[in-house]
RNA sequence: GCGGGCGUGGUGGAAUGGUAGACACACAGGACUUAAAAUCCUGAGGACUUAAAGUCCGUGCGAGUUCGACUCUCGCCGCCCGCACCA
């Protein structure tokens, strides 16, 4: 489908004037930024509202999801300030990050210079979406005015005891000499150099985000304008968990290892006498000094390293384990002595690193017991089954039952058995504290913060070989990163840099070394909504900036941040609050995540992707099909998916923009579909839009030519069709207002429309001639609705107000107010129903009472016929919504 | 495996338990035009039937609650998303 919009000069016959969106646009753009109409300053006497879209990585271009949600943001900037709000909506740049680096790699420019081109090309394609955006307040993470606050207040957190160092995994690519994330290892191997990825131990920073599980869990429940999908995304990765921790003894330890118990944890304390094994990770302490004498246990450790992070990889493993020849002692009982494995499914870094085995009423453990015939003794029994003959075969049991086989727990419940078991173990004691004590444990981890890369923001330490590591003292602030860097050798470049890592020590004076790591972008990206409120104070923050505008009241943007931006903000506005930066717990008030931009995909018969311009579509229904364009071939019509370059299927917006301008592209992207859903990108729907535009357009000059010429006055207009036009328009105001308040977005429009059908209707019903009333009723409907499209479309709004003889701004004008008592209707029409069946409508006063209703419904032609004569039974009326007669 | 969501015409979708399909797209017919484009008007869930009207069926499938269910409950089927060896 090529675009064949047409072109808005096309035809010198055409004397309806065409609104020209293009020279429209940039105009309005221009008298906005001259009038400085968004930029925004601290008003106590008003009240604020922060809207705030999240900030784009600047790769250059922008694209269809970016167009979305900042028109969204944009929908309700505009909106709550013609509420009278003082609203804050600014737009940065989340410009650290990899693509600059591999960009830097590829086309050998230096990563600022990419980013910063990058960043001008964008801010014009974002400026002529005509955002109502403080300009003034932009900031880009990568400048060193912006991570210099961000270096301050790391020193700030680890003084405070938010931060520490320590030995941690990553994956390690050889050849590059460089830190893979997850999702670049691919089948094991580098996504670059198609290495095999090692794991490595290097000491990287954590921030201490697990201290906060339980507040960061519990504020959940204060979130209430977040959606409740995200809430339970958070939920689940902090993941609570009651359990008990308890240790076991242990026996036949090789004589030079001193370890007489290992802990372990276990949040079914129920089924310990199931237990037929224990079991530690491959990085268990104790492991490790096993491993130091015995060459058997060395190969094993090292082969399940050998097994990468990712998780494929973890889930089709197969369990595996080598026998320690230790004993760990039942803690119940003392006869009982269970083989010890180190096995590769346990991990280190949940509970303590080990494990007892139960295998009936565990899969895994099941699993593992089966391969190294080990015994599975059921202990929970389900209802109805003897726990003689009960019996587990290759699926553990997990559901409700009765304890048995289990000495004291015997007929308990599971939760009884837990917590007798629980009680049991306080009250032993080994080695002088209690065997076991219950404990709460969270699947969230510490944050590591660590990056081996150069483009991003220094962490600013460096390490003296007689003071240690020491945070780089407040006035040598910022660190900013070297400019001249060579990519001669793979790695980071920072890392050997001839000088730039070397300085001198503050405290001995002696030589020392800076810390090459930068932080991870998530960093930047965690406090950037705080900095909007005050982005040129000499401190991180202004509290009287942050007090005022946070929190941010309407967040917006993508689901894929549910979870690691939006946990990571939260947790560092803790830490900034407890250091003193801001006043708050939670920054984000309300939240709102916008669904994907999404495109058919096409592929040719040869199964190469097409893109959407290459085909033609014929027939509809089950007989659509496609046709390449340029050879008439058939192809393919694949599924509708996430618009990506690699499957061809992406529109660029500054196309569109160009061609129907920004207003039919912000009002697409508003119609149609529930903005948390997806929406289907398609020609049709954007030249729908476009033709919307032209209409209004139309319609404002109808109205203008009728004013200046309102017929003879001779047909005087009923009043009934006036007070109809007044109704429908303010009916339509109070509606739109609540649909955009509740983000409706796609209802508003409809909204819209509908007004805009019924104005149309009243001009061509009242052709000949229009008296004052009706020219006044049809200028009010005409300029509310100018004002309620301005929110979504406000280049074309603008126009039209101005050609509607306004002198100042539409932008600067507040939201019409709704008369009241158009509202309210004497007459309503309500539905008769006889059985539940629709039969009838009866339009009455709407003061009716209830037997009158009753009565004129009983007596309605319809409602006799299908009554038949029966009986009726029963009556319900429910007053102006319907009425209901059982028969 | 665990958690969550969704399922309504040819299409996107609307509907505080109260007239299902608003609004839009696509389609068809008409007006305007030499013609087209643009624009305007009209039509339309399916089936049956009609002079007008009307009847039946219909929100993935099956049950239930209710005077009344797209909406609430339970059980299936299908699709989508998140997490996943977390003991």
């Amino acid at each position: 489908m090529a675009r064949n919009f047409k072109k808005y000069s096309s035809s010198p016959m055409t004397n309806i004037e065409r609104y020209n969106a293009r020279e429209c646009e940039a105009r309005w753009q221009k008298a906005w930024d001259n009038a400085k109409t968004f930029e925004v300053e601290i008003d106590p006497a008003k009240k604020k509202y922060y809207v705030l879209e999240m900030f784009p990585y600047p790769s250059g271009r922008i694209h269809m999801g970016h167009v979305r949600n900042y028109a969204m943001g944009d929908v309700v900037a505009r909106y709550k300030r013609a509420r009278g709000f003082n609203v804050l909506h600014p737009m940065g740049w989340d410009a650290f990050g990899m693509p600059a680096e591999n960009a830097a790699m590829e086309n050998n420019v230096h990563p600022a210079e990419w980013t910063y081109a990058n960043i001008d090309a964008m801010r014009e394609q974002l400026k002529s979406m005509g955002l109502s955006i403080d300009w003034s307040r932009e900031i880009a993470t990568c400048h060193p005015d912006y991570y210099r606050h961000q270096q301050a207040m790391f020193i700030d957190f680890l003084e405070a005891g938010l931060i520490y160092r320590k030995k941690s995994k990553v994956n390690w690519d050889p050849v590059d000499h460089t830190v893979l994330a997850n999702e670049q290892v691919i089948d094991g191997r580098g996504w670059r150099s198609g290495a095999l990825v090692e794991q490595r131990e290097l000491v990287q920073w954590f921030f201490k985000i697990s201290d906060y599980s339980e507040d960061l869990l519990q504020s959940l429940e204060t979130l209430e304008r977040w959606p409740e999908k995200v809430r339970l995304m958070q939920q689940n990765w902090i993941g609570r968990s009651e359990g008990v921790e308890m240790t076991f003894a242990l026996r036949n330890v090789p004589a030079d290892i001193d370890a007489s118990g290992i802990e372990l944890y276990t949040t079914r304390a129920d089924t310990l006498y199931g237990a037929s094994f224990c079991a530690i990770s491959p990085d268990h302490p104790l492991a490790t000094q096993l491993s130091s004498e015995n060459s058997e246990i060395t190969a094993f450790i090292a082969d399940c390293h050998r097994l990468g992070t990712s998780q494929e990889a973890l889930e089709k493993a197969e369990k595996r384990g080598l026998d320690t020849g230790i004993k760990a002692v039942h803690p119940f009982d003392d006869t009982i002595e269970l083989p010890l494995y180190i096995a590769n499914f346990v991990l280190m870094d949940y509970g303590t690193g080990a494990i007892f085995g139960c295998p009936a009423h565990d899969q895994r453990d099941l699993d593992f017991a089966r391969k190294y015939n080990l015994n599975v003794t059921p202990v929970v029994i389900p209802p109805n089954e003897d726990p003689a003959t009960f019996d587990v075969g290759s699926e553990a049991y997990v559901g409700e039952g009765l304890l048995a086989n289990s000495q004291f727990l015997d007929g308990l419940t599971i939760g009884e058995a837990k917590k007798a078991a629980a009680e049991r173990l306080e009250s032993q004691e080994f080695e002088g504290r209690p065997q076991g004590t219950t404990k709460v444990n969270y699947r969230l981890r510490d944050w590591g913060v660590s990056r081996q890369r150069y483009w991003g923001c220094p962490i600013p330490v460096i390490h003296c070989d007689k003071c240690g590591t020491l945070p780089v003292p407040a006035q040598d602030l910022p660190v900013t990163l070297p400019d001249e860097i060579t990519r001669d050798k793979p790695g980071n470049p920072l890392a050997h840099h001839p000088t730039w890592k070397h300085v001198t020590c503050h405290r001995c004076g002696g030589k020392a070394e800076r810390e090459t790591d930068t932080f991870d972008t998530f960093i930047d990206s965690s406090w950037y909504f705080a900095r909007f409120c005050s982005p040129r104070s000499e401190t991180p923050t202004d509290l009287e900036a942050v007090n005022y505008w946070l929190p941010v009241d309407q967040y917006i943007g993508g689901i894929e941040h549910a979870i690691l931006h939006l946990l990571y903000s939260r947790f560092f506005t803790r830490a900034m609050e407890i250091t003193g930066h801001v006043g708050l717990k939670e920054p984000f008030d309300g939240l709102f995540t916008q669904g994907m931009v999404v495109h058919e995909t096409y592929k040719s018969k040869d199964g190469n992707w097409l893109s959407p311009a290459e085909v033609n579509i014929l027939g509809e229904g089950e007989d659509r099909c496609a046709t390449e364009t340029a050879s008439g071939a058939p192809a393919a019509i694949g599924n509708i998916e996430k618009m990506s370059k690699s499957k061809r299927n992406t529109i660029d917006p500054t196309d569109i923009l160009e061609d129907y301008g920004a207003d039919t592209a912000r009002w697409f992207m508003l119609s149609d579909s529930p903005p948390e859903r997806d929406v289907i990108w398609t020609e049709a729907g954007v030249e729908g839009a476009h033709r919307f535009v032209q209409r209004l357009y139309r319609l404002i000059g109808d109205l203008i030519a009728r004013q200046k010429n309102p017929g003879s006055g001779a047909e005087k207009s009923s009043s009934q069709t006036v007070l109809a036009l007044r109704t429908a328009t303010h009916k339509t105001l109070a509606a739109v207002g609540a649909s955009i308040e509740g983000l409706r977005f796609n209802r508003a429009v409809a909204q819209i429309y509908e007004l805009t059908n019924t104005i149309a209707a009243f001009a061509s019903a009242n052709k000949n001639s229009l008296d004052e009333p009706a020219l006044k009723a049809y200028s009010e409907a005409c300029n509310i609705l100018v004002q309620m499209t301005g929110p979504m479309m406000p280049h074309l709004s603008e126009e039209c107000w101005q050609a509607l003889g306004h002198t100042s701004m539409l932008a600067d004008k507040g939201w019409p107010v709704t008369e009241g008592e158009l509202l309210v209707e004497d007459n309503i029409t309500i539905a008769v129903q006889v059985n539940g069946k629709r039969r009838a409508e009866l339009t009455i006063a709407k003061s009716a009472t209830k037997e009158e209703v009753e009565t004129q419904a009983l007596a309605l032609d319809n409602v006799i016929r299908a009554l038949d004569g029966k009986t009726v039974r029963r009556v319900i009326v429910v007053p102006q919504r319907i009425v209901n007669i059982v028969i």
